[in-house]
DNA sequence: ACATCCCGCCAAGAC
DNA sequence: GTCTTGGCGGGATGT
């Protein structure tokens, strides 16, 4: 992991690994907080970030103990320290050497370097002392430390799509230190990726990780959540409202628009019983529900965009907390939180809305649209159970499927309703980390859509030339348009890029590859890329009526191939069994491929998003390559059973159909066919196009036409993104 | 000036 | 009381 290249350089000096994990690990003793202000103590300057010590880490290195929730406290135990240590430490801190330790583990931070990826399998090297001289210069920037990179980070250390019999346990400490974070960060993640059921709470500082499977069940059930929550209908008419003025409180705006407003519903959903949890605390209102609620307003939402703003005040109304202008914005903070997190997770991308007053904030939905595959699994839930229900029953199910439930002591922390659910969903794996021994790749992994984005933008103002050279067809309205009253959000601008990146295949294939080494770390040429999406376009798009066209990225067209009804990346998916057009299929892999292995030399820091979405490629073509048969992919399309127990079981289900021997190979291919499923429309453009077909809405919207443009100047800057566009 | 959102204080809760 | 969780919002950074 990249933790251990910090580490290596903290070892720098002849400082004994144990040493140093001492004189670390007294640090990291005090927990992130206090530690954290330790570190401040020292001239912050430079040094801020790094609370944490990473050599730790890697001398613990991940596997330590999984299970059990280890403390930092502990570790340090271990060694020679003792509490009374760590205050030597502090009060030592204040000596140069220190800070300049400080300074080093700064640098050392995985987070900021990317590359140290690897640094794991290496051992100790030893430094000189330029790290502290590096950490000057480095000094991370506000975005290397974004939640989003650092959400990022922390998928690239978990397979996407993880086997059945892989159960991977999170240590919030482990990863936090192997971040180099405060573990108060890895809590923002974990609580949306729990909001998502991609983790789940096993334990005091243990979460298990289940990774996408579940995510279209997941996603299915906020979306019908969301629709009984009429949420679309509040969007509608808090535009509408925007329009008029500015207000969100909540007791106008239900009335004039919509007078069925469910408000009640939405109230009790959002807190005030879950069933399963038994005091609604903070805990419910927390960021959990903030996610799920967000991404429920997107699956509802026939414009696939939502400002923030919108958000906030929906979110706001929920809470009934007063309209007052601090909680907005709390609220709003607190959205862009979540938003990160989502955006690493490629369901969502940013984008501006222009409307009349402006420009706006807006993120658009790029991840599966379709969870057609109905599952009666859902939860009935009437609106307020929500959440909570789902865990508890997707919990169960699983448990079906294994019981294995909790053995660990560790359940206790949480509540009744949520131990079980919790334990249920975590099972008390063994962890198995991937990426330990996979150190090297972990950091690539994962979709890392910031980064993606910005290393594309050149590639993608290109493309969005040609597109919109294409023109106004390729470019396509949104076939989703909104309500009518949405009229507002006219002008959406999207950038092209889509950075969407499947975390998911790459992940999975790395955890299958990864074992034999593999790293699907691929770099493509943007050029290359670049020239091979816009062949492919055409093609993709020819058929429909209305096309967002991704400009940028491959992965777009991947995505788009892949889902499109038209060519065959169905292979992977298995989707395509009449391959559309040979040729199309054919190519569109290949040319995948090629620009895959292009990539794979070079490898660097800011690049792993690029590398992922390589990886994710390659994976479709392996997946092709793997052929599964087709009926992986009805299965995955159409989780007759249910979603729901699909982490696990799906793949232990193929796995047992299967030859035994096979497993493997089968677990991937499931693995990939997932991904394919799920994934494969991920791009937005998939989905765009699929709404377009789908959506009946769009005919009343079909009045607003919504162009996504690239933005010509956009290179430059870091977000190249989107430019507003103004069509309607 | 405004958009983003990092940082970490500090309280609620779990032991 | 200690430790884990995580709400919250000040204020820094980016644009």
């Amino acid at each position: 992991m990249e933790v251990n290249c910090l580490t290596l350089k903290d070892l720098i000096n002849p400082r004994q690994p144990r040493l140093n994990f001492a004189i670390e690990d007294g640090e990291n003793a005090q927990k992130e907080n206090i530690f954290v202000d330790l570190s401040r103590m020292p001239p912050k300057t430079p040094i801020k970030n790094e609370p944490i010590d990473l050599s730790k880490q890697k001398i613990f290195t991940p596997e330590r103990n999984p299970i059990t929730p280890v403390k930092l406290v502990d570790r340090q135990q271990a060694e020679p320290w003792t509490p009374t240590a760590n205050l030597k430490m502090l009060i030592s801190a204040a000596s140069p050497d220190i800070r300049d330790r400080e300074k080093k583990k700064g640098l050392f931070r995985p987070i900021e370097n990317k590359d140290n990826a690897f640094a794991d399998s290496l051992q100790f090297v030893i430094v000189g002392n330029s790290p502290v001289e590096e950490f000057e210069k480095q000094r991370p920037s506000r975005k290397q430390k974004s939640l989003g990179l650092l959400c990022q980070k922390f998928l690239a250390r978990y397979p996407s799509y993880p086997l059945s019999t892989e159960k991977t346990t999170i240590s919030l400490d482990e990863v936090a230190v192997s971040l180099g974070v405060e573990r108060r960060r890895i809590y923002d993640i974990v609580n949306v990726l729990e909001s998502l059921h991609l983790v789940s709470r096993v334990a005091k500082n243990q979460y298990g990780w289940h990774g996408r499977h579940s995510l279209p069940k997941t996603l299915r059930n906020l979306q019908r959540l969301g629709e009984e929550q009429k949420y679309e209908e509040q969007m509608a008419y808090l535009q509408q409202k925007e329009l008029d003025l500015m207000d969100y409180k909540f007791g106008e705006r239900k009335r004039d628009g919509y007078p069925e407003s469910q408000d009640p519903q939405l109230l009790d959903f959002s807190e005030p019983d879950y069933p399963s949890s038994s005091a609604n605390s903070r805990k419910d209102k927390s960021l959990r529900i903030m996610s799920q609620k967000f991404v429920m307003l997107f699956l509802v939402s026939k414009t696939k965009i939502i400002t923030l703003d919108v958000a906030a005040k929906i979110l706001i109304e929920e809470s009934q907390d007063t309209p007052d202008h601090s909680k907005f914005k709390t609220k709003v903070r607190r959205l862009y939180d979540i938003a990160n997190v989502l955006t690493s997770l490629a369901l969502i991308k940013k984008v501006h809305v222009t409307e009349e007053r402006g420009r706006k904030p807006a993120f658009k939905w790029i991840g599966p649209v379709d969870f057609s595959s109905s599952d009666e699994e859902l939860v009935d839930v009437s609106a307020s159970v929500l959440p909570e229900l789902k865990r508890e029953t997707y919990g169960k199910i699983q448990v079906c499927a294994k019981q294995k439930l909790a053995r660990h002591g560790s359940f206790n922390t949480v509540h009744a309703s949520e131990r079980i659910q919790r334990k249920v969903n975590s099972e008390p794996s063994s962890p198995y980390r991937e990426e330990q021994g996979s150190g090297g790749y972990s950091l690539e992994i994962g979709s890392l859509a910031a980064v993606y984005r910005q290393k594309i933008e050149d590639s993608s103002q290109k493309k969005a030339l040609a597109s919109k050279r294409v023109g106004p067809s390729s470019s396509s309205l949104d076939p989703s348009v909104p309500f009518p009253a949405l009229s507002v959000d006219s002008e959406y601008c999207v950038n092209p890029l889509a950075y969407p990146v499947f975390p998911v295949t790459q992940t999975d294939l790395q955890a299958f590859s990864g074992q034999n080494g593999l790293n699907g770390q691929v770099n493509v040429s943007l050029t290359s890329v670049a020239s091979a999406v816009e062949s492919l376009k055409p093609a993709l798009l020819a058929g429909q009526p209305l096309v967002y066209v991704p400009s940028p990225s491959l992965f777009m067209l991947c995505g788009s191939l892949q889902e499109g009804p038209s060519p065959g990346s169905g292979s992977e998916d298995g989707r395509s069994l009449e391959a559309p057009t040979a040729a199309e299929l054919s190519s569109a892999p290949l040319a995948q491929k090629r620009l895959c292995e292009e990539r794979k030399p070079e490898e660097e820091e800011g690049e792993p998003a690029m590398k992922r979405q390589n990886r994710e490629y390659e994976d479709s073509p392996l997946s092709l390559v793997m052929a599964k048969k087709p009926s992986d992919y009805t299965d995955f399309s159409c989780p007759k059973t249910l979603g729901g127990r699909a982490l696990m079981p799906l793949e232990d289900t193929h796995g047992n159909g299967q030859l035994p021997a096979a497993k493997e190979a089968s677990g991937k291919a499931t693995a990939n066919c997932f991904a394919a499923s799920e994934w494969g429309n991920p791009s937005g453009n998939t989905d765009v196009e699929k709404h377009s077909e789908e959506n009946e809405s769009t005919k009343e919207s079909s009045l607003l036409q919504y162009l996504y443009v690239q933005s010509p100047a956009v290179t430059s800057s870091s977000d190249p993104q989107e430019h507003p566009v103004h069509t309607a």
